[in-house]
RNA sequence: CGGAGCGUAGCGCAGCCUGGUAGCGCACCUGCUUCGGGAGCAGGGGGUCGGAGGUUCGAAUCCUCUCGCUCCGACCA
């Protein structure tokens, strides 16, 4: 993309209202726009970085084996009166009436809606184990919406929902979905620790919440520093092998890390005092079991091989998906603006034009721009007739990983500057090199 | 929902107390000079002062009501 023919309304000066980083910068990258309290409109670079989040959910559910749904984010108030909770939920429910004053609802979630899909669709324990899940708009009128995306009343959110015929095949749902997690976070450049939530049954851990460390985080975390070094890597982990899968589990959950919810300073003390952490997390995932919670007042069954009909067993899964961008840029910037990990970047690399307008100089950003859109890859590149520090200034604001720098001073000498915007490194290199480096960088990340 | 603030140009703000022709910085437009980290000079455009009532000769300013937004608390993916 050529920046003189973007929309990409960065500003110079901080937005009265934001009051955290994330949501300073989001507004000043030109990647949102209130529109009214908790509600968002998302501008170009935004919707890019969105839609990567999206797409990498939508890769590691599929890859753990899960089947992506659609489902409407108007819903009848009927199919919650069935489960009970059209009374309970309260007022962050939007309740609404259509023009023939029937009583409709603006999901907060989805566990009436897609038991209702099963149990329309499904009667047989042979069509078991089925997970749907759906990337949807979900809407939850916050007394006090904040913080940007990170606490909108609409937020984008991947809600999962497992249906098994057994509690183990239900629990290993919940072990799969934390693995697939792990991943899909690592994907996103985030270090996510699942942490116990609430204290099932005796021998049971039913939910688990990921959260990302940051110091502006609405969760106080204690945790042992050493799961922070567990990385899933590119291990291939077999969805469908349950002690492989319940291993890596393990692995993840073995260290003491809880919120202050089920924090218990008993069991802290334990851990060796240098490994001790208290700090901030901000929560990004949770995982449930609820067993046969919403299928069994809603008839959701299924007919087992003894020919008798059994409510099916279910866990609900979600990731909180437009929140991950606020999370993302609270766990990854510095004074002069975002650094994005390779995996979400809206673009994958800025090139900056240091003299538009000079034959050679323009020649030499054009070479470089098609080269890299010929492997494939998605650069911004810096054509405006604007001053050499207002194109750094814009490149660090929306902070890109990768800098070309392409001036008249260099090209005498047959370079360019390649530039880490995590790092702040420069290395002068030819431009065949820098395109052949950025090549490699992110062949590691697609 | 309890408490506290703020709504004046696209953004950030002053002016309000003590009523009297609506200002500053950034951004935007034009010209010249600049040009490797948010340039300088000159000129220019843009605001029914959130809205509605009221007081007054006169209201951004005082009074009442209302809408919106923000912050602290409780709540929360």
């Amino acid at each position: 993309m050529r920046l003189s023919r973007y929309f990409l309304p960065v500003l110079k000066e901080n937005p009265a209202e934001a009051q955290i980083v994330s949501h300073r910068y989001m507004l000043r990258a030109g990647m949102i726009k209130q529109q009214a309290a908790g509600i968002y409109s998302w501008l170009p670079l935004g919707l890019k970085v969105l839609r990567r989040i999206e797409q990498i959910v939508h890769e590691e559910q599929q890859r753990a084996g899960h089947i992506p749904v659609l489902m409407p984010t108007m819903q009848p108030a009927d199919l919650w009166r069935e489960s009970g909770r059209y009374d309970d939920y309260g007022a962050e429910m939007l309740r609404i009436k259509d023009r023939h004053e029937r009583d409709m609802l603006f999901g907060p979630t989805n566990e009436e809606m897609i038991t209702d899909i099963f149990r329309a669709h499904v009667n047989s324990y042979k069509d078991l184990p089925l997970t749907l899940y759906q990337i949807q708009w979900k809407f939850r009128d916050e007394v006090r919406p904040r913080f940007g995306v990170m606490r909108g009343r609409e937020f984008l959110m991947k809600d999962g929902y497992n249906f098994d015929l057994t509690k183990d095949d239900a629990l290993h749902a919940y072990n799969r979905h934390m693995v697939s997690y792990l991943r899909t976070y690592e994907r996103m450049g985030l270090t996510a620790i699942p942490m116990r939530a609430a204290s099932g049954p005796i021998g049971g851990d039913n939910t688990h919440e990921f959260l990302v460390l940051a110091s502006t985080g609405e969760s106080e975390v204690f945790y042992d520093d050493r799961v922070t070094a567990l990385k899933l890597g590119n291990r291939e982990v077999d969805f469908d092998n349950r002690d492989e899968v319940l291993g890596v589990c393990n692995e993840f959950t073995s260290l003491y890390a809880r919120t202050d919810e089920t924090h218990d300073a008993a069991l802290f003390e334990q851990i060796p005092e240098a490994h001790r952490r208290n700090a901030r997390g901000i929560e990004v995932g949770q995982i449930f079991y609820f067993g046969t919670k919403y299928s069994e007042p809603m008839g959701a069954t299924v007919v087992g091989p003894d020919g008798v009909r059994v409510p099916v067993h279910m866990g609900s899964h979600g990731i909180g998906v437009s929140r991950l961008l606020g999370a993302i840029i609270e766990a990854s910037h510095d004074d002069k603006g975002i650094i994005w990990p390779e995996g979400v970047t809206p673009f994958d690399v800025g090139i900056v034009n240091l003299k538009q307008g000079d034959g050679a100089t323009d020649a030499a950003c054009e070479d470089i721009y098609k080269a890299l859109k010929a492997k494939g890859l998605d650069p911004l590149y810096d054509d405006r007739d604007e001053r050499a520090g207002a194109k750094f200034a814009s490149m660090d604001l929306i902070g890109l990983p990768w800098r070309i720098t392409v001036g008249p001073r260099g090209l005498a000498n047959g370079v360019v500057e390649l530039t880490s915007r995590r790092s702040g490194e420069s290395e002068e290199l030819s431009a065949e090199a820098a395109v052949d480096r950025i090549v490699h960088i992110y062949a590691a990340h697609r």
